[in-house]
DNA sequence: GTCTATAGCTCGATAGAC
DNA sequence: GTCTATCGAGCTATAGAC
């Protein structure tokens, strides 16, 4: 089967952020990324200026979807039924692409670090807490509010140490999450 | 202020471990933590006979304090209070350098997960939940039991997104920590 | 758009002097 | 126990042909 025209682009984003999430970002070599799809490293150079920009690519299009997602939230009043809505709506954008590329950041902390892209992430993480507890809310519900956004995240790389299928894992993950909620 | 005989070895365990953490494991060069120390890479393989060794010996230690938290726990009937004991001793444990070596591990999953040292790690972590809940438990329970580590992890690399200071907000972590033990 | 070829660098690791 | 010197390998990135 013949590459379409305009694939190779896409292409190339998907297998990076495979290989990314499962063997690092440090650890997978453009070499490596251009093998998989049949081409040179050069190739990816045409579609791409360095190696960060096709993270930074990757973290746009996520960064979109949440952007939405805030706007949404600034609609609405904020009441627990609300917020209860927004963990459910940030539920539904981590499945799939976006729950590869938290895992991700989730597991690649010092390199996403210094990324541009990953400090644009932080302060949209940042924004997420902001959204699910009252800037002066106690400690303990600072932590419960950041802990329910990682009770999703972390579904992704749990596979193996709980014995049950994906689907079953991220509803209970969602459940979860909505109680950690203050209020709840 | 002249290096004290068998000092080396410590030192290098220090700065590799803070570098590691801050860093990530691929990023921190030999070369760079001999610098650091005053001398030169070779010194270090003197003392280490590989990059992945320094991990392995940072990890011994933690190992050992974790093991003979297991140890207690063996003694004991499995209650809700002793699963909050057990809590608050392993809280205790990574206080100082086990938390940094936490948020390494935490933060450097794909450079981790390959080294053996990383692998029995994880082995460990699923004992904990294991300690923390019933095997037969729900998926929600599950889950919290290893929410419940994770929010003590978490205090170490959350410092600047919460406004208060470290002990404040490691008390409210394991405040929260034990809340989300089963039967609370 | 993709190729070959390579520059330029850094890395982990080793050999052997002191 | 620490040094100098170096090896071989792998990396990102670029130049230039097709």
């Amino acid at each position: 089967m013949a590459r379409r025209r305009g694939d190779t682009r896409e292409q190339i984003r998907e297998v990076a952020l495979k290989l990314f999430a499962e063997q690092g970002y440090e650890k997978t070599s453009l070499r490596e990324i251009a093998e998989r799809l049949g081409v040179t490293k050069a190739a990816l150079y045409y579609h791409f200026k360095t190696k960060e920009d096709i993270v930074t690519s990757l973290f746009d299009d996520f960064k979109t979807e949440v952007d939405e997602l805030f706007a949404w939230a600034r609609e609405q009043s904020v009441t627990p039924e609300m917020r209860r809505e927004f963990i459910r709506r940030y539920a539904e954008i981590i499945q799939g692409t976006g729950g590869t590329l938290m895992r991700f950041m989730q597991e690649n902390g010092p390199a996403v670090r210094h990324l541009k892209a990953g400090d644009d992430m932080r302060k949209r993480f940042q924004a997420l807490a902001d959204v699910l507890v009252d800037k002066d809310a106690s400690l303990p519900d600072q932590i419960r509010a950041r802990l329910s956004i990682f009770s999703l995240h972390m579904t992704l790389f749990i596979r193996d140490a709980i014995d049950a299928d994906d689907e079953a894992v991220q509803a209970a993950a969602l459940e979860v999450a909505l109680d950690l909620l203050p209020t709840g």
